[in-house]
DNA sequence: TGTACATCAGTGAACGCGCGTTCACTGATGTAC
DNA sequence: TGTACATCAGTGAACGCGCGTTCACTGATGTAC
């Protein structure tokens, strides 16, 4: 990334890869003061360039903002669909994999992941931030629906519906207590044991059977 | 609420009530543009008094969303408390009224619930917050135990695990689909209805027995 | 009941600051011929 | 290969703005006697 401008990567009068430089330094920038704390002004500095360079490249603050967060819903569905991994060996194990990497994201990618749900902007703020979060749950969608084919059919759930509640049960998990930031709560057991545990219990409850741990 | 500065409701020099009025209107505030949008001079401007005077009152602007999220915590808890209600008439759907409960704070308190949640300040600012968000969840845990005392002995989850799944999962709902204001995303069904079943799933996967409606 | 006085909760002016945004401009790039 | 020129991505100065914070101050309150 010798574009970033930290590492004074300009190689004259034109800065060469603005737009790549000015996402690095808004990620770099929520990531240490959160999404409120980065400034269109700071994006500019750190990128090595003057503060009326970034309306080349955006038309204001949000739209680099919603650029970042598109940026993280592709990452992340990348990283569920990865975890998936076309659902080998089992659906299940498969499924507690999307999950661990859920909380990995939010972990590891603080930035992203409060772009994606913290920055104030609307869910659709424009056609792309909006089609990039509808294609992020799409790996879960496709997951559900693998395992709840091996459920006996009189009592098959819709996938959406079980997608939704391993989503939320994640997302609730991953913003009270999983995240790399300061707002992380404490918390008397790793929350991948939390998600882990929640997401058995739920498929107990939906009548897959599977040996369970005493 | 004379004393919230809107109303004119200035008595004199003195304002009478500035501690209050100036939760009000950082409550409004942060309604309107979200935590992030919500300034300490604008709180002022709103009571009806100079930019100085809140110093006489919070430290500085954290201080005051501190304070916000505090009060947040406080009614929470009570409503949690009333929801559950001694358990009655029997602890299933007194846990159900408790998860409602949950969402219809997140939609009529939105700003509550997101300096509570989302104000940027750590979960332990001070102690009176930290304290405050302790107590917020121990309703829920007591209705954790008494539903988990009604399942056989040999099976009995820990009722704070129990706890925590319920409150992250609603948390998950509340903060993605469940909200009041603009960050709210579209949802195929009612919240209350997607919470609700997912709290029965998760609670036949513990054993507890109870008519499915088919 | 009246007065003196301490305490307190406000004022308003001032400060430095950084942000967002516009503007005419200019240096670099790349393409047509 | 060289030159002219259009296009583009930057500059830097300027603007108005609102914020946070400090300061000496002053008006109101309440209490002791």
């Amino acid at each position: 990334m010798s574009w970033s401008g930290k590492e004074g990567g300009r190689r004259g009068y034109h800065h060469g890869n603005l737009r790549e430089a000015l996402v690095a330094a808004a990620l770099d920038l929520i990531g240490q003061k959160g999404p409120a704390g980065f400034t269109f002004a700071e994006a500019a500095r750190q990128a090595g360039v003057s503060a009326a360079a970034p309306y080349r490249h955006f038309r204001d603050r949000d739209a680099l903002m919603a650029d970042v967060a598109r940026r993280g819903f592709e990452l992340f569905a990348a990283r569920q669909e990865a975890a998936w991994d076309g659902g080998r060996p089992a659906p299940l194990p498969a499924l507690q994999r999307m999950g661990a990497a859920y909380l990995a994201f939010a972990r590891e990618e603080p930035a992203y992941f409060s772009a994606m749900f913290e920055c104030g902007l609307p869910p659709a703020y424009n056609r792309e931030l909006e089609e990039a979060g509808d294609r992020a749950i799409a790996p879960l969608r496709t997951a559900c629906e693998a395992v709840a084919a091996t459920l006996p059919s009189e009592k098959r759930p819709p996938a959406m519906m079980m997608a939704l509640h391993i989503w939320t049960q994640s997302h609730g998990i991953a913003s009270l207590f999983g995240r790399g930031d300061r707002a992380r709560r404490p918390l008397p057991m790793a929350p991948e044991e939390l998600l882990e545990a929640a997401t058995l219990i739920y498929l107990d409850g939906l009548g897959l059977h599977r040996a369970r741990p005493s």
